[in-house]
DNA sequence: TGGCATGGCCATAAGAGAAG
DNA sequence: CTTCTCTTATGGCCATGCCA
C-alpha cells in the first residue's frame, strides 16, 4: 500500500524511507510499544496528541489515528515535521522526479558547503552535491514548481540522505578524523502518508510558550535530559534545513547557535520544566525521563531530580511511573548499571 | 574558587540477516 | 543449527571557559 505510493515507474529507480530511519540522540522509536502501551491501557478517550518535544516525530507517528500537535526547537526538525504529518496535498510523482533527477547529478560545482564543509563530515564531492541540492530546492520553491509540503519533503529527503554518509557516530559534534566516506549522496522518497490529518499542526518554538496557546488530551513531552544541547550536536543539518549560510567555526564547523538553547540542558531545567507543565491544558500528561541522575559523567547526568519530576507534577494530578530497562549505547569506555527509562503519567486534576 | 557550561575529541556492542 | 558478516545504534571523557 505505501509501497506503492512512489509511483509505477518510479518505484524501481528511487528507494523510499521512513521517519525512523535516521539516527538521533534520545530517539524514542525502540519504545514506541512501551509508550503506546501505557496509553492504551491507562488513558482514555484520547483523540488529540501533543508532542512538544517531538525530535524526528517518531512518538507523534505512533499515533496514526490520532489528530497529532507536533513541536521542536530545531527548524531542520520541525521541517521534517511538516514533511510527515502535514495535511497539504503534493504530488509524488513530483517528489519522485525531483529525487530521481538529484541522484543523476554529477559534477556540481562549488558552494557553501564545498567551501566550509569539505573534508569534515562528508567529502567534497558529497558536499558540493549537498549545497547544490539544497539551493536547487529553495530555487524551485521561489520560482513555484514546490508548494510548502513539496520543499518540506526534499529538504526532509536531503537531511535523511546526509545522515547516512556522514562521517560521525550519528550526530556532528565531532567528525570521525581518518575515517573512510561512505559512499555517495543518495536521496529517497519519503513515504510520507501515515498520518496528514487537517487537524495536525507543527510547530517550531519554545515549549514553554506553546503550551500556553494549546490544548490536547494528552501532551507528551520529551525534554532533553543532560548538558548536551541537540543545536550543538545537530548543527550541520540545522544549518542545511535552515539555508541562511551562516559564518561556520571552530574544527567541528559549528555556526552560532545563540538563542536556539534548551533550558532543559542546564541547572535551570527544573524551574523550566515547573512552568511548563503548570501551564498544560490536557487530560493527560505523559513524561519520558531516564534515572541516569547520578550515574555517569556530570556531562551526561539527568538535569531534573526524580524528587522534583515528582513534586511538580503532583500539584497537576495523579501520577503513575512505569519502567522498561534499557540498555543505553556505549562505545565499550562505560559501563552504566541498570539504566531504565520512565514514562510518567499524571492523569490531571482539570483535565476535562 | 567551585560549580556549571561548553568545545572538541573519540568507537564498539549487539542484533539481524546471510551463509555454511 | 552454527558461524560469519553487515548494519545500526547512540555517550563518555577531558580540558577549558565563564561567572557569581
Amino acid at each position: 500500500m505505501e509501497g506503492s505510493a512512489v509511483g509505477v515507474s518510479e518505484a524501481k529507480v528511487c528507494k523510499t524511507f521512513q521517519i525512523n530511519n535516521r539516527r538521533y540522540l534520545g530517539n524514542k522509536y525502540k519504545l514506541l510499544p512501551f509508550i503506546t502501551g501505557v496509553v492504551e491501557k491507562e488513558c482514555a478517550g484520547i483523540e488529540t496528541v501533543a508532542d512538544i518535544f517531538a525530535g524526528t516525530g517518531a512518538v507523534a507517528s505512533a499515533f496514526p489515528d490520532k489528530a497529532v500537535i507536533t513541536n521542536d526547537l530545531m527548524y531542520s526538525n520541525y521541517i521534517c515535521h511538516c514533511a510527515w504529518f502535514g495535511a497539504q496535498a503534493y504530488d509524488q510523482k513530483k517528489i519522485a522526479d525531483f529525487v530521481a533527477r538529484y541522484n543523476a547529478k554529477t559534477r556540481c560545482g562549488e558552494n557553501y558547503m564545498t567551501r566550509n564543509f569539505a573534508g569534515t563530515y562528508f567529502n567534497k564531492r558529497n558536499c558540493a552535491k549537498i549545497g547544490y541540492i539544497r539551493e536547487d530546492i529553495e530555487r524551485s520553491y521561489k520560482k513555484g514548481e514546490l508548494n510548502e509540503r513539496e520543499r518540506a519533503l526534499l529538504i526532509t529527503s536531503l537531511l535523511y540522505a546526509m545522515d547516512k554518509i556522514a562521517a560521525t557516530c550519528g550526530h556532528y559534534d565531532a567528525y570521525r578524523k581518518g575515517a573512510a566516506y561512505e559512499g555517495a549522496l543518495e536521496l529517497a522518497v519519503p513515504l510520507a502518508r501515515a498520518n496528514n490529518r487537517p487537524g495536525n499542526r507543527c510547530f517550531n518554538e519554545d515549549a514553554n510558550e506553546l503550551v500556553k496557546r494549546i490544548r490536547a488530551d494528552l501532551v507528551y513531552i520529551d525534554p532533553p535530559y543532560n548538558s548536551r544541547q541537540y543545536c550543538d550536536a545537530y548543527h550541520l543539518l540545522e544549518n542545511v534545513a535552515r539555508w541562511e549560510k551562516p559564518e561556520v567555526f571552530g574544527v567541528a564547523k559549528k555556526m552560532d547557535r545563540s538563542g536556539m538553547k534548551s533550558r532543559y540542558c542546564t541547572a535551570g531545567a527544573a524551574e523550566a520544566f515547573e512552568a511548563l507543565v503548570g501551564d498544560i491544558r490536557a487530560r493527560y500528561i505523559l513524561l519520558s525521563y531516564n534515572n541516569m541522575a547520578e550515574k555517569g559523567n556530570s556531562r551526561s547526568n539527568a538535569k531534573i531530580s526524580d524528587e522534583d519530576i515528582l513534586r511538580i507534577l503532583r500539584q497537576k494530578g495523579v501520577v503513575k511511573v512505569f519502567s522498561e530497562s534499557y540498555k543505553p549505547f556505549t562505545t565499550g569506555r562505560s559501563d552504566i548499571e541498570e539504566n531504565a527509562e520512565r514514562l510518567f503519567l499524571c492523569t490531571c486534576y482539570d483535565g476535562a
